[in-house]
DNA sequence: TTCTAAACGAGACGGTACGTCGGGTCTTAGA
DNA sequence: TCTAAGACCCGACGTACCGTCTCGTTTAGAA
C-alpha cells in the first residue's frame, strides 16, 4: 500500500526493498497473533523484521494498514490460483452450502493465529475510517461480491424469494456470527451458524 | 466498580469520594465523546476531573471500565423510574415496535455525542474479557432481557412461530446493525433497519 | 520537638503516646540503617511502627527531624547516667586520649548502622538549616563543649599554646576525619586519624 | 559521561547531539544554582533545556552525574587555557598564598550560583559511590594535584618540614572550611580562613 | 464515672515526579 | 536513493510518596 496519499514523499515504488516487505508483512501478522493486535508496535514489528522503523512509516500511515496489507498477503503469494477465494461452494443446496462456510469461519475465528490479527484489525478498522475504506476495498467487497453470486445462483434456482434485497441477505446471515465473535456475546458454536442459517433461510425462502 | 479483585488493595469503598467519581464518569463521557476513545487519556481523565490519576488506577482497572461505568451512571441518576430501561413499547405490532426501536437505535448511533464513546466501549470490549464479562451482566444482559421480553409477547400473542430460538431471533434483528456500526459497512440508514426488519420476521412469524 | 512553630495546632504534648513517638524513632533508626536515609520515606516509616503518618507529621516538620530526634534518643534511654557523653577520656596525655577518642570515632563511622542514619542525617542538615539549628543547639554544641572541655584542660597543663583558639583547634582536628568519611576522599583508617592528631598537635602545642 | 556501564543500550557517542547535551548541562547548573539540587528534577532539566527527558537518562545515570557533568563543562569550554586551574599561586610565600586560596574559596561559597549547586553535588556524592568515584576521578584529583604541588615546592623551599605527610597536610588546611561550609557548624568568614592557615601552617613548619 | 476533646490507626485524596515505553521525525553510514 | 540503525522530542503510562484531609476508635483529663 502506497504511504497516506498524495502529501510528504511519492516514494519510489520501483527501488522498493521486496523483502522488507514481506518480512514486515510476516512480523506483523506473527506478532499479532502471539500478543494481540493492541499490544503491537511499531518498534516491535522493525525489530521482529529486521527493518528500520523508518521503513515501515515510509510506506504504510498505520500499524492497522500493515496488518490489513499482511492479511491480503496471505492470500496473494498462491498468486494466480487464488483457490481459497474462488468462490463459495455451489452443490445446489443452499442451506448446506452456507453450513458449510460458516462453520469453516466459526473454526478459523476460533484459531488465536486468526483472531488476533483479524480481532485487531477490525478494531483498527472501527476508529480509522482512511483504513476502512481501503479494507472495504481490497478485502471486504471481493467477499461480499462471492456471497452475493452465491445468493444470486440460489435465486435463480428458486431458493430464494425474487423480491428478496441481497444485502439484506447477506446481513442476515453474516452479521450474527460476526456479532459473537467480536463481542463474545456467546459461544461461537457450530451449532449457533446452523441455526442462524436455518431461521434466516425460513424468511428468505419464496 | 471495585478494583480488579483480590490482590494489592481492596479499597475502602465506604470511604469513597462520590463527588470524585461522579467527576471521573462525567469527564470520561465527555471526552470520549469529545476526543475517541482511543485518544482519551487517563492523564485526561483526571485533569478533566480534577482529580489525581491514582484516584482513577485505585477504583477503576482500566479506561475501559470507567467509560463503561460512565455509561451506567448516565441510566442510575434518573434512579427509581429507570424509564429508558422501563421495557420496549409493546403495542401488539411487532413489527411496528421493532422498526421504532431500531430506528431510535440508528438516530443515537449517529450522534458522535454517543457513537464515539460507545464505539470506543466496544472495542476495548473486544480486547478485554474481564471488561466483556462486566460488560455482559451491567448493561449487555438487562438490555436482552428487555428484547426477550418484548419478543415472548409476540409469541404468545402468536405472532412468532414457537419453534423459533429467540437468541437466534434477537441476534437475527439487531446484529445487521451492530455490524454496519461498527464496521461502516453500508450507509447506517432507518430505511436499512426497516427492511432489516420486515426480512426477519418474514423467517420468524409462523 | 514540637511542630514547626506557632501555627495550626499546638497539639497538646501532655496527650503524646509515648510508645508511638518510640515505635516512630525505632523504626526511622532502622529503616534509615537499612536502606538508607534517601531512600527513606514516611509512609515507610508509618507502616513499619504501625502508625499513622499524621501522627508523624503532627509532631516532627520532616523525616530529618525524625531522625535527629531517633539518633538523640539513643542516648537518653539509658537515662541520668549518661556515661557515653560524661566527657571525653582525660589521662593527661593529650595526644593519646584524642587518638583513642578519633578510632572511636572511625570504627563508629565504618558501622553500616551508624554510618547510614548519620550520612543521611547529615546530608539533611546540609540542605535544611530550620534542621541544622535543632542539630546545632541538640547534638552538635554539647559534643563541642566536651571537646573543649578536654583542649581547656590540656591548655591549663601546659599541653596547649595558650594563644591558640580552641575552635580552630577543634576544627583542626576532627574535621580531617568528618571530610574523609563523608567524601570518601581516602581511606578512614585509625591510623589516618593518628596522623592527623600528631600533625595537628605540633601546631598547637607551645 | 556514558550510561552506567553495559546493561541496556551502549548508546552510540558518534550520534549524540552535542547542542542538547550543552542545554541540558546549562539547565541543569542554573537550575541547581536558583532552585537548590534536592528541589532539582529530571522533568524541570528536561524542560529548561527543550530537550525530551529520555534524553538525559540515555546519557546520564543520575542527576547527580548530570550536574557533575555540568560543573566539570563549566572549566572545558575556556578549553585550552585552563587558566583557572593552570595552578595555585605560588609567590613564595606560602602563608600568603595559601590565605588567599581559601580566601577565594570562602567568597565562591557565599554565592548562591555556586553554594547550590556544589552543596547539592556534595550530598549527592555522598550518598552515590559510583558519582563519588567519578567525582574523585575527574574534579577532586586534579585539583588535589594542585595543592599538593604548591606544598611541595614549599617543602623545597624549605618552609615545611620534610616528614609532614602532604595528604594530612592539605585535610588539615582545607577540610575545616568544607566542614563550616556543609555544616553551618560556624560563620565562614576570610578570617576563619586565615587563622586556619596560620594555626595549621604552625605545625607545618620545620 | 461519665463525658468530651484530643490523639490515634487507617487510608482516600489532589498532586508532583519518577523512570519507561512507544510514537513519529530526523540524521548518519553503508550498499 | 533506499535502507538499517538509532538518537531525538514528545506525551502518556502506571507507580511511589508527598502532605492534607476525613473517618471511626481509643484514651485520658475535667466534670
Amino acid at each position: 500500500m502506497p504511504p497516506k496519499s498524495s502529501s510528504p514523499r511519492p516514494a519510489d515504488v520501483t527501488r522498493r526493498n521486496e523483502a522488507s516487505r514481506r518480512a514486515i508483512l510476516t512480523a506483523a501478522f506473527d506478532l499479532a497473533g502471539e500478543i494481540g493486535f493492541d499490544k503491537l508496535t511499531i518498534e516491535a514489528i522493525a525489530a521482529r523484521a529486521g527493518v528500520g522503523k523508518q521503513t515501515i512509516y515510509r510506506w504504510w500511515p498505520s500499524k492497522g494498514a500493515v496488518l490489513l496489507d499482511a492479511l491480503l498477503a496471505l492470500s496473494e503469494p498462491d498468486n494466480a490460483a487464488e483457490a481459497p477465494e474462488a468462490g463459495l461452494p455451489d452443490t445446489g443446496d443452499l442451506e448446506a452450502d452456507l453450513k458449510l462456510v460458516l462453520r469453516a469461519t466459526v473454526a478459523e475465528l476460533a484459531d488465536p493465529r486468526f483472531d488476533r490479527p483479524l480481532r485487531g484489525l477490525t478494531s483498527a478498522i472501527m476508529h480509522d475510517t482512511d483504513l476502512a475504506a481501503t479494507y472495504a476495498e481490497r478485502l471486504q467487497s471481493p467477499v461480499d461480491a462471492l456471497k452475493r453470486r452465491r445468493l444470486e445462483s440460489a435465486r435463480a434456482a428458486g431458493q430464494l424469494a425474487p423480491e428478496v434485497d441481497l444485502d439484506i441477505a447477506i446481513a442476515l446471515i453474516w452479521s450474527p456470527l460476526m456479532d459473537r465473535w467480536l463481542l463474545r456475546s456467546g459461544p461461537l458454536t457450530p451449532e449457533f451458524a446452523d441455526r442462524v442459517v436455518e431461521t434466516a433461510l425460513r424468511g428468505l425462502r419464496p
